[in-house]
DNA sequence: TATGAATGAGGCTTCATTCAT
DNA sequence: GATGAATGAAGCCTCATTCAT
């Protein structure tokens, strides 16, 4: 393993108490009075608070991009329809945020707390996420199986924004697993941006 | 007039900085010296920071369920079809999204930071008007017009997650109006939750 | 008066301190406990520590112009001769910098810890001083009493270096008053500048 | 060799930084970092901050107290003129300090920061130093060749002052060279010290 | 000899709020 | 109604030094 154990459970504390509390409302002290660590050995390996926070958003990203990428290739590989593959993402996206939405409430709580320059980082590191993304909906809308009447940017926002919203009324603890959600909340997706029946 | 200048005054400099720059990044010195009132004014009108917030949130919440309400009982007045009714408020609730789009801004970054018991009147607030929408989707489903395989609490998130991301993604410099956007946004929904041509 | 009791205070103690112990050897603590007022009410005049630091610095510069201004307008007023004033300035230099010595010693330690805008106006007006003090020995060998074969830099630097010794030797405990050193070292000063008996 | 390469290393880091940013803003992880040593390395054998603070002091005071000695020592064994040896004496201690500059510039701005038993040190050595350069003067004095009217401590501190601003305006980059402000400064000196035509 | 993780005390600063006027 | 000086608690971070390896 890589990361001491001063790392880990620092940074389990802060994803907890972030995602509770809040960035601005957690105290560095909490934090290592919660990890059982002191603060100097936090500092040791962390720059900033900022840093911390940077360190939650990094880890999200970076799992998110290596699905993305690995779906995409898998079916590339196996020549399936854009659709199938589409599906395959959009479900995968799902259920991930569901096991990760401690991150993910962080992620949408606190973008706006971050240093401005990880702030840039994190925003292009989302807009390449999002043009793998725009690449699937663009080559189904070519094939003729998307429609092709809202711009592709809307068809986005529309799949994402239930995403980030599954923090806000979900909950494990509910009737629906998260293989449920994943796969309703996708095919609602599908189904709104189908070509229709009549469609040209 | 019901409120006086240095009241509009802060509550217009509050919601600036705070959708700009976070509730907790904000001290109360910048905003009174934004609104050119003084720390003393302030205090006088509002008894806390939070009460700041919250006044934000009220006037959202407010309007929105006026504007709600009026909307349903007009259809209802006019015995229109509850897909049209449904139509008409999804759009309006998108447009008006738009146009407060600051006060959105606040509202989903900083709902966490409002003291226990007003976060709990937010939730109670949104939870009535969740159920009013509810109701208009239930009277669907039950008339056959929509799906009914999908849980009405998911059908609610997935239109309100559009309406919450609008700030990540929509900028009124951007191609779109506000009424493009209302308009396609509401027709992704409906037609995701539009009974299938082959369903029973 | 224009200057507040936590104003005053508070400069008195930093002097206080930073010339007894040096600046970064004092903590903001100390100075607010030797003056007596709290924390917040220090930061409400000042706006970080280095400020007190500057304030001190700004004084001295400021006291010191308005000296040297005056004499040397006095002195031309009058149609005294260079030497002469020459001489008055240097007296009136060394006897201030022996009554404001804590200030002195302050200046001359610390500088180097003043934020680098302040350095270069405490560099900047301190230079315009000297401008002024070398116009004097440039008309002075101009109109051959002062010797020409030095650059007035080194000349220059030849009598501030007595003025900013001051506090490493002179104590007002000693058998020498003020008025005697100002006037020994002012006499040292012109011996050594003055045309030789032998010069061209 | 005496010393290892560490000590080498970390001296000579610990001169340049504190001669730039100043020591009490210098960090001990900044002089490792600059020695290209480890804390531990260095703690291996320094016992603190201080002790490197103290080490450039000692080896300055070494130096100046060798050369002075050597340059008496020669004088006496030549029987040259008291005026020759403490010229000689003078343009080296400028020259020297100018060669020296960095510790020259520690000297001055930091003396205050040493422990106090190591401030009594260098003031005792201080004290010994000047002690040597009274007695040239003395003798001086005795011999009828320097002026007696002015008290030796004064004539010293005028001396020594040059040499402590040299960091003030130096720049071994001007148009003097240090062998030119050597013989300029002692010659500015010798000259005011001189007994006066009429002095009885 | 040398490492570098860890300590723990202390540093500077911010800020929501109060209160005498 | 309104002022703005003052409070006091808390916040983030730095750093010289130690110590197990």
């Amino acid at each position: 393993m890589r990361t001491t154990n001063v790392q880990d459970q620092v940074l389990r504390a802060a994803l907890d108490l972030f995602s509770t509390q809040g960035y601005a409302t957690t105290s560095v002290q909490e934090i290592v009075a919660a990890a059982g660590v002191t603060k100097g050995a936090m500092y040791h390996y962390f720059s900033s608070k900022d840093d911390l926070l940077f360190a939650i958003y990094d880890r999200l990203l970076s799992l998110q991009k290596a699905r993305l990428d690995e779906i995409v290739a898998r079916g590339a590989e196996r020549g399936d329809a854009v659709e199938d593959v589409l599906r395959a993402v959009c479900e995968d996206v799902v259920a991930t945020s569901i096991e990760f939405m401690p991150e993910g409430t962080v992620f949408t709580r606190s973008q706006h707390m971050l240093m401005p320059d990880r702030q840039a980082e994190v925003k292009r590191r989302r807009r390449e996420y999002h043009e793998e993304f725009e690449a699937l909906l663009r080559r189904g809308i070519d094939e003729g199986v998307f429609r092709g009447d809202v711009p592709t940017a809307m068809l986005i926002a529309h799949f994402f924004s239930d995403v980030h919203y599954l923090s806000q009324w979900y909950s494990p603890d509910g009737p629906l697993t998260a293989a449920q959600v994943a796969e309703q909340l996708t095919e609602l997706f599908l189904r709104s941006i189908g070509r229709a029946p009549g469609e040209d």
